[in-house]
DNA sequence: GGAAAAGCATACGGTAGCGTATGGAAAACA
DNA sequence: TGTTTTCCATACGCTACCGTATGCTTTTCC
């Protein structure tokens, strides 16, 4: 009858029962959802994630969805709250400080969205960014991510020896760059995109 | 019975009648579909595009819908190519030839789409491209709308003196940017946010 | 082993949307 | 004036969803 909420922080197990955290579970796993729901995420976007087709994928029926969730709507919640703990961790990694090397880290940071690599990364970057122009909640999380992002490279950027404003400056244009050349076709606009795109890696890190 | 397809080139009207070009019309126009429909594209997306909700806010309904097109792929395909030639209407006024103002016209090219001005503009720039990542017809509108830009852009630069893989360059992160921007959500970024997008500006046009 | 809970299937009602069929009013034409 | 087109409304069948209700099977616990 009633649901536990997955992976949501603070409200872990019911109270009636605090003998074992629930030993092995046999079936099918709670973030199994989230994990497909996101891949759906990726290939289709906002408007493809739909119960129905999330419960196909994973071989079972809404039956089975309902129990693990609420609605719809506690689903992409998870959704986000899993998309933003992952790009927290990833960007602290990246990030991390290790003097003397912040323009090979900014570099780095540029170049891991590389469109090639990481493409689905990418896909979901997108698709939640364009969530977010319709969801509150989704644009909450995108600028919670957004903000944490740019004072991470901001800092590289200082630490490389830029002023204050200018870091902030150079924080901001790397990621609108990033997420920018990922919306553009610009394939047939030259023969030899590597070179350019390393042409605008460095024009962006450069001192 | 059969319907004409609104604006699309090359197969204007059908053969039977030759007489006038049908004077006055009466009721609703037939572009009229096409306004709408690229107002709820701005407002919504492309999920929210559907031929019954067009209908209600054009105060007709679906008979008056399927009259003038075939279905709602007609629809969509009308949308791309108004917005097509619009944007290179747009890009080419913007930078036309004017001797020694091409810094100007750069920075002009930039604020346009400053996310202030040109509100709307901007999102249908950002529905239609994330709609062209699920549908091979807007991607190739996009992409045709692109390279026009970039190389309309990169020839500014080449006037302003930078080299041809130097114009290419600054060229295309440009447009990174612009879109990029209006992707982020960093409004608690700075507290002078203009300040520093003039920053970015001239990081992206000076020489 | 038996009760209780977990985990899932099946079936149902409801909405929204697409496209078609058909009819009706109003204008254009002869 | 009567016919033909134009333009739109109404009504229908169909599909894809959402969320609920209910029952069945497998674990879990004692």
């Amino acid at each position: 009858m009633e649901n536990n909420s997955v992976n949501s922080p603070a409200l872990s197990n019911k109270p009636s029962r605090p003998r074992k955290p629930l030993v092995a579970r046999t079936q099918l796993a709670p973030d199994s959802w989230v994990d497909a729901a996101i891949d759906v995420l990726a290939k289709e976007g906002i408007a493809g994630l739909r119960v129905e087709v999330l419960a196909k994928r994973c071989g079972v029926t809404k039956g089975s969805f309902y129990w693990h969730f609420k609605d719809r709507r506690a689903l992409l919640d998870a959704v986000l709250e899993r998309w933003r703990q992952g790009r927290i961790r990833d960007i602290e990694k990246t990030t991390a400080v290790s003097p003397g090397q912040e323009r090979e880290q900014l570099h780095y940071a540029i170049e891991v969205y590389g469109a090639s690599r990481n493409r689905k990364g990418m896909s979901i970057e997108l698709a939640i960014r364009d969530w977010a122009r319709h969801d509150n909640q989704a644009a909450a999380v995108v600028e919670a991510v957004d903000i944490y992002r740019l004072e991470c490279t901001r800092r590289l950027f200082v630490a490389a020896g830029m002023s204050d404003a200018e870091a902030k400056s150079r924080s901001l244009l790397l990621y609108a760059c990033v997420f920018g050349l990922s919306l553009m076709h610009y394939n047939t606009f030259d023969s030899n995109l590597p070179d350019l795109k390393q042409r605008i890696a460095e024009h962006i890190v450069a001192g």
